[in-house]
Parts: C-alpha cells; sequence; structure tokens
DNA sequence: AGCACGCCGACT
DNA sequence: GTCGGCGTGCTC
C-alpha cells in the first residue's frame, strides 16, 4: 500500500496521512493536489509532500479520493520554501498553502441539503415550517443551508430546523465538490471555409448589397483575416465600427463563422517589443559592473543598489533583466505596490513584450490561476513582475530577484497569517534557486544597509540624479513659531506654504499636498463633556468620513451614522476634530479657490482604475494641485510639479514605534523626490513643530548616510535591529481580564527563559480589535543566537502553557514592521 | 478553520 | 422534563 503525507489548507501545523487507492497510484507525485476527506464530512484540496509505503501507527488512513492534476501544480524548490516560511515566520504549512496557491487551485467541497428520496411526504407528520422547507427543495433541488433558509423564509432559525429534520432522516446531507476555477471562453469570428474558393469574394459583396453597415463589416473582416485566420469578435466590432447586431446578420447569412474558443486569460502584451535596452550613463554602466563583480567574483549572491531618487534604477535592472533572460534564466521583479506596476509594466514590456507577466492581487483569481498555468507550462525566460505574493509562483529556473523599494512595509503581510516579509522571502528563495538578488532604494532599510557595511551584502551606489537634475530645496516652516506669530491660532497650511504654492501655481505648474490621513476628520468629540466616539469592536476612536457622513473604523472597517447628540451627555454638541485629507481638499480649496485640485487616497481609489483614471488626469495637467496620502510618494514621475507640501510631519515622526524616524525619513524623502524633474529644481515644504528633530535636519540636507549613522546609534543604545531580531507574541481573547492573566503568566514564564530578552506585556495601542482584546509581548534576541532555539522554546511554551487558559489563542509576528 | 460532542440554564 | 446555548477537542 502507498501512503501519502499532505498539507490541508488549514491553519493546523500538522501533515495528514492518506493511503492512496492502487488506480490512483501512478498519477501521485511530490507537489500534486489531491483531494482528501477530512472530518466527518469536509473535503479539501491537499498537497502531496511525500509518498511512503509504512503503514501509520496509531491511527487508520483515510484513502484519497481523487488526484487532481497530472503534473505537480509546485516545482522544486516551492515546498521547500513553504517549510521554510512557515517555520521562519512560525505560522502553520496549511496557512502558507493558503497564502501560495490561488483559490482557483484549492476545490473545497460545500454542504447541499436535500430531501431523503425513499420517504413519501405525504404520509409524514410535518410542521409548517417543515413543509416549507420540504416544498422548496423538492421545488429547486439541492442547495446549501443558507440558500433554503432564506428561501423558505426561516430567518435565523434555519440551523435548528434543518438540523431537526436530518436527525429525523427527512433530509440527507451531501457534499459536493466545488471547482471555482472557470474557463474563460471568447467569441472568436473566421471566414467560412467556402471563402478559399473563387468567387466568394463576389458572391459575398453581393448578399450584403444595399445594406452599407454589413458591407462595412464584411470589408473589414476581409482585411483582418486571411483564410484559416481568427480574431476575436470584439476586435472585429472595434475595427469595423459595427454593432455585435450586425456580426449576428452575418454569421446567420453564413459570411462569418462566429463560434466560442476557451482562452488563457494571460494576455501576453501581443507587441514586439518596440524599445531598444536603455544606453547607461557613465555612473550607471559603473553600477552595473560593480554590481555584477560582487556577484560573480566576491561571491556575494546579494547586492543592494542605493540610487537616489531619479538617479536612472530602472535603467540598471533592465540591462541586468536583459542579461539574465539571454541565460536562459526568469526573472522575479517585486514591487511593494500595485500601484507602481503600470507605468512600469508598461515600460517594460516596451523592452522585453511579451515576455513581461504581471501577477498581482487586484487580478481576479481566474487571471491567477491562468498565470500559475501558464509558469508550469513555460520553462523558457520571462520576467515577473508583482507585488509580495509573486514570491509563490512557480519559477523553473530563477535567475535573478529584484526587490525594488526593499525598505517598504508593505513587503511585510501583517494578517492574516503567514506574516511574511516578501523581501526577506525572495532572497531564500533566490538562494533556492542558486540565483542572483538585487535589492533597491533610495534609502534603505537600517537593516539593509548595515547589512551592506558589513559586507554580507555587496554595495553598490547611484549618487547622482539622471541627467544633472538638482535636489530639491527643502524649507522648513516651524509650526509652533507660526502658531505664536499667529496669536495661538493654528493654522492648516501656514503663510509660506501657502506662498509657494501660489508661486507656483502662477508659474503654470502643479503641486503635491501631502498628508498622511484618510476621511475627513479623524475624531468627533462632544465638546460639552469631551466623549469621544470609538468603535464598538475596536480600541480606536472613529474618523469622520463626510462622503458618505459616516464614522469609519479604520481598523475593521465598521461604520456609524453620526451621532446629532453626544450619546453620553445627550448635548447636542458634537464636533469634528482634526484633519484627514477630505478636509485637507476642502481647505485647499478654499485658500486656491481658483485651483482645479484631485485627491488621491484610499478611499478615492477603492474602484478598480481609480488610481489610474487619478494619475492620469494629473499628469494630463487636468488638475493642479494633488492632495493625498502616502500614496502619492510612491515611484510617480511628474514633469510639472514644482513644489511639495508636507502639511504634518509631527504625525509621522510620532508614531509610537521604534521604526517611526525610519518610516519618517523614507517618506519625507520619497515625497521630497516629487518635486522637480527635468529642468527645474523643485521645492519641498515641511510643516513641523519640531525643526530641530534629526529627521528634519538630516532631511533638508538630503543627507541618507547621516541619518543612517545617527538612526544606527539610536537602535545600537536601545537594542532594536539590527542588533537584535524581534519577536511580538501576541495574545488574544474575548475577555480582557483572561487575556491579561493569561500573558502575565506567559511573560513570566519566558522571563525564566529568557532573561531581560523579553518585554511586556503590554496593551497595544489598539488594545481591541473585532471583540478580541490583545496583549503584545515583545522578544529581542541577540543578531547571532540562534532564532532556531528561541522559536522552539516558544512552540514548546504554547503547547505547555495555553491550554490552561482556555480560549486565548495566540500568534507570532517574526521580523515585524 | 469547521464541526460534532457534551454539559448547564430557559421553556413546553 | 427537553431544547439548545456555547465551551472543548479533533481532524490522517
Amino acid at each position: 500500500m502507498t501512503y501519502i503525507e499532505v498539507i490541508v489548507p488549514l491553519p493546523l501545523n500538522a501533515l495528514f496521512t492518506y493511503s492512496v487507492p492502487e488506480p490512483l497510484k501512478e498519477r501521485i507525485a511530490v507537489g500534486s493536489r489531491v483531494i482528501v476527506p477530512f472530518g466527518l464530512r469536509k473535503r479539501y484540496t491537499a498537497i502531496v509532500v511525500s509518498l511512503t509505503a509504512a503503514q501509520p501507527e496509531g491511527f487508520t488512513a483515510k484513502p484519497i479520493e481523487a488526484v487532481l492534476d497530472d503534473s505537480p501544480v509546485l516545482l522544486h524548490p516551492q515546498l521547500k520554501f513553504w517549510q521554510w516560511m512557515a517555520d521562519y515566520y512560525m505560522s502553520a504549512i496549511g496557512d502558507v498553502m493558503r497564502a501560495a496557491l490561488p483559490a482557483g487551485l484549492k476545490v473545497e467541497s460545500e454542504t447541499f441539503l436535500e430531501t431523503a428520496p425513499e420517504l413519501d411526504f405525504e404520509e409524514t407528520p410535518l410542521s409548517a415550517e417543515e413543509a416549507m422547507v420540504v416544498q422548496v427543495l423538492m421545488h429547486n433541488g439541492r442547495m446549501m443551508t443558507s440558500e433554503l433558509g432564506r428561501k423558505a423564509g426561516l430567518g435565523k432559525d434555519a440551523e435548528r430546523v434543518v438540523s431537526r429534520m436530518i436527525e429525523r432522516n427527512l433530509l440527507i446531507v451531501s457534499e459536493k465538490i466545488v471547482e471555482r476555477y472557470r474557463t474563460l471562453k471568447e467569441t472568436m469570428v473566421a471566414l467560412p471555409p467556402e471563402a478559399a474558393s473563387p468567387g466568394w469574394r463576389a458572391s459575398a459583396f453581393a448578399a450584403v448589397k444595399g445594406a452599407p453597415r454589413q458591407e462595412n463589416l464584411l470589408l473589414a473582416a476581409m482585411q483582418l483575416l486571411n483564410r484559416g485566420q481568427e480574431v476575436s469578435k470584439a476586435r472585429l466590432m472595434d475595427a469595423s465600427g459595427c454593432s455585435a447586431a450586425i456580426v449576428k446578420i452575418l454569421s446567420d447569412k453564413g459570411l462569418l463563422h462566429v463560434y466560442k474558443k476557451e482562452i488563457n486569460r494571460f494576455h501576453a502584451a501581443q507587441a514586439d517589443p518596440t524599445a531598444p535596452l536603455p544606453t547607461l550613463s557613465a555612473s550607471q554602466a559603473a553600477a552595473l559592473d560593480s554590481i555584477e563583480e560582487q556577484w560573480h567574483s566576491r561571491q556575494l549572491p546579494t547586492v543592494l543598489l542605493r540610487g537616489v531618487t531619479s538617479s536612472g534604477k530602472t535603467e540598471v535592472y533592465i540591462t541586468l533583466i536583459d542579461r539574465a533572460m539571454k541565460r536562459g534564466e526568469q526573472v522575479l521583479y517585486l514591487v511593494p505596490e500595485i500601484a507602481l506596476t503600470t507605468q512600469l509594466t508598461e515600460r517594460l514590456q516596451r523592452v522585453f513584450g511579451s515576455k513581461v507577466v504581471v501577477y498581482h492581487s487586484k487580478f481576479t483569481d481566474n487571471e491567477r490561476v491562468d498565470i500559475w498555468r501558464r509558469m508550469l507550462t513555460d520553462n523558457t525566460p520571462y520576467v515577473v513582475i508583482g507585488a509580495r505574493s509573486s514570491v509563490f509562483l512557480p519559477f523553473h529556473r530563477l535567475g535573478l530577484a529584484i526587490i525594488d523599494e526593499e525598505h517598504e512595509q508593505s513587503y511585510k503581510q501583517f494578517d492574516p497569517a503567514p506574516r511574511y516579509n516578501a523581501r526577506d522571502s525572495a532572497i531564500m528563495l533566490a538562494s533556492l534557486h542558486g540565483a542572483k538578488v538585487l535589492l533597491g532604494s533610495a534609502t534603505p532599510s537600517v537593516e539593509t544597509f548595515s547589512k551592506a557595511l558589513d559586507h554580507k551584502y555587496g554595495l553598490a551606489e547611484l549618487t547622482e540624479r539622471y541627467g544633472g537634475v538638482s535636489l530639491p530645496h527643502i524649507d522648513v516652516v516651524d509650526m509652533t513659531r507660526e502658531f505664536k506669530r499667529q496669536g495661538g491660532v493654528h493654522q492648516l497650511i501656514a503663510d509660506d506654504t501657502q506662498e509657494a504654492v501660489s508661486t507656483a501655481l502662477s508659474a503654470g505648474n502643479q503641486a503635491i499636498v501631502f498628508h498622511n490621513r484618510r476621511g475627513f476628520a479623524p475624531m468627533a468629540r462632544c465638546k460639552q463633556c469631551a466623549h469621544v466616539a470609538k468603535c464598538a469592536d475596536c480600541d480606536v476612536s472613529l474618523t469622520y468620513h463626510r462622503e458618505e457622513n459616516r464614522l469609519v473604523c479604520h481598523y475593521c472597517g465598521a461604520s456609524y451614522p453620526l451621532p446629532t447628540t453626544c450619546p453620553v451627555c445627550h448635548e447636542p454638541a458634537i464636533e469634528i476634530v482634526g484633519y484627514g485629507t477630505e478636509r485637507v481638499e476642502e481647505r485647499v480649496q478654499q485658500t486656491f479657490p481658483a485651483s482645479r485640485i484631485l485627491r488621491m487616497d484610499l478611499d478615492s481609489t477603492r474602484n478598480k482604475d481609480g488610481y489610474q483614471e487619478i494619475i492620469n488626469n494629473f499628469s494630463a495637467r487636468k488638475s493642479d494641485i494633488l492632495v493625498g496620502t502616502q500614496m502619492v510618494t510612491k515611484g510617480l514621475d511628474f514633469d510639472a510639479v514644482s513644489v511639495v507640501a508636507v502639511l504634518s510631519a509631527d504625525m509621522l515622526i510620532h508614531y509610537p514605534d521604534f521604526r517611526s524616524s525610519e518610516r519618517a525619513f523614507n517618506m519625507l524623502m520619497q515625497v521630497a523626490g516629487r518635486a522637480g524633474r527635468r529642468d527645474t529644481a523643485g521645492k519641498v515644504i515641511v510643516q513641523t513643530s519640531e525643526p530641530k528633530h534629526p529627521v528634519i535636519t538630516f532631511l533638508t540636507s538630503h543627507d541618507y548616510r547621516g541619518f543612517f549613522e545617527h538612526e544606527l546609534a539610536e537602535r545600537r543604545r536601545h537594542l532594536y535591529p539590527p542588533f537584535t531580531r524581534l519577536i511580538y507574541i501576541y495574545l488574544k481573547h474575548q475577555n480582557e481580564e483572561t487575556v491579561a492573566i493569561a500573558a502575565e503568566k506567559f511573560t513570566h514564564k519566558l522571563i525564566e527563559l529568557l532573561g531581560n530578552r523579553v518585554f511586556g506585556p503590554e496593551k497595544p495601542a489598539v488594545g481591541r480589535v473585532q471583540q478580541l482584546h490583545i496583549r503584545k509581548i515583545m522578544l529581542k534576541i541577540e543578531t547571532g543566537a540562534s532564532m532556531q532555539k528561541v522559536k522552539n522554546l516558544l512552540r514548546t511554551l504554547q503547547a505547555n502553557l495555553l491550554p490552561s487558559f482556555k480560549g486565548v489563542t495566540i500568534h507570532y509576528d517574526v521580523d515585524p514592521m
């Protein structure tokens, strides 16, 4: 008998053993998908991890039900990569599987109800509700409980009524495997086979005589199609300017052959490359040589390219991608945000044509499956440009991984598990493939840059802006002084800022106003009793969104109507406090009444093309001022922007987190980089009440190195990365006291084992999310100590201690950001 | 994560 | 007395 160990897509940290019925045996391999029964009724798609002949002890293995593929859906070394990730980030291997495989590759069973077939319902006494259920089921066939409940008008009693009926054998439960993936069919048009015969054309035109639209369509079809060729109906309609009705007429007349064809959703850019490889400047060429020399001669597989904003890192990337592909290798090009991909994708497609594959979370699941499948079968060189999750794609032979903006926080997944960092994971993936890694950033993370200085990573630098554009001038407005000067009145937009924007606008340029908080106002407060509106499920104050006129929780997304009177003191004294982008937009409009304003934040870019639309409109200069959150800082090039205003740097600096300085500095450097492109040196205005803060002083002198040294000293003093590695331990429970006691106990035990490496427990800034109270314990493990030992210790402790705190859940955040 | 089993309070 | 609430433990 053959047995297999499989991964099940559940948050379970174990493999499960199944037996393989003889006929299925030969189709099984490591990395195949199989359908397994799990528990009393569920079935899941599982991934085969190993095959063995040894019968398991202690339980009887169930047989698998089906093998889904003739060849594995995972390629070496993906399973190893999954296992590394589960181990390193202390998450269940099942969670890794869930994150890695597109949903369309994970079939799952759903529970259906039907009436018992042998039963004569005329003879069976039924309550009114039961009779309704039977009638609905007889009429519509089998369905899920929820649907049945709805159709039978049972409301929340559905579960109860149904389970009674199941017990009495009136209903039977069946499981149906649900395949999520749907192939896409496209309507195609070709000329009919008889079009080959002489004289067909003439007779065809005769058949449409007197019908100009039909004639147009026929003509277009003939121009587009030679014999045996096909074109999509959409494209034909587009080319001819005819509607579907005309296509139908010609099809009915037998002049066009119209049919459906299954297509892979993966739309490779059809076009061949139109642009040559970039010509490198002297400094770019030098950086490129240096990178390759460090990879090959100095045996440093990971190299950091530090290049100031607009120093032309992309040209270096493109050249390296080209070289890798010419060696027959595949390339992974990671970018932090989908938002960044459009401009970049177009640029890469101009050089590499259809050899560019794009993958990110805004794709539908079917599209992702198509890409996955194509990658399984295609082992030719191509470059995948994608966000975080593209580290999971099945590469045949990865030769190069480029991680652009490597310092970006969005590479780290926070929720749900696995809480992985795509940058570090890509480095591991590359090493499993024996591939090279290039990290790129204008402001490398402190961890990465210190590794480069320690010669763990290679280092190459681009210190001049491409084409000699000078760095923007950065002005600081001291808001404390302004406050006094204005006689104790807080201004959102200081006079200097206003003037700079005015100057830019009257010179025909554009301006960006950066404010890192969305919504209209971050707080709704009672003037009378100072009561602040909070989320019912989370420990945060609610943000007022004026467009919907509602209060919204930015943690769980819940929304509430704006109360007219205070719920505590019942006075009609609710006021809206503070500024979000919506309110900033309003204020900017008041300040510059003649200007056209666009706003870009999570709310204004929610629909599919929202983001692109705003970018397009702003670059086409259909608007003068762009107000936005950090979204506006990401790698966008606007030629006419001469001023960038940061309304509150304080908000960035005072985030309660050891990384706040670094984050603030990076973000401000990036915003500053938006100002002044080709011919003009731009201007940046930073409003802050702490002009002497190191983040601000190093920013004004564009001094990354200085900031790095300063920050590194801070990190050394407070034992933060890169001098330690962090693990956050989160405990959660509905009851605050329970979680507090559990956290105390955990911390106590940890201190016994790890001494002064343990900090906490503390109630996090947001102490309750979605009805669960949270406690956080921090571990600082000195660099060089065995993380493996610490993790094993944590696992043992969890196994020994957690069962005594019923209902308390625990999760870990390794290398938090 | 489901899902079934099992042990205590509000009703016929 | 029963129903059904949710806490507890298992899934090859």
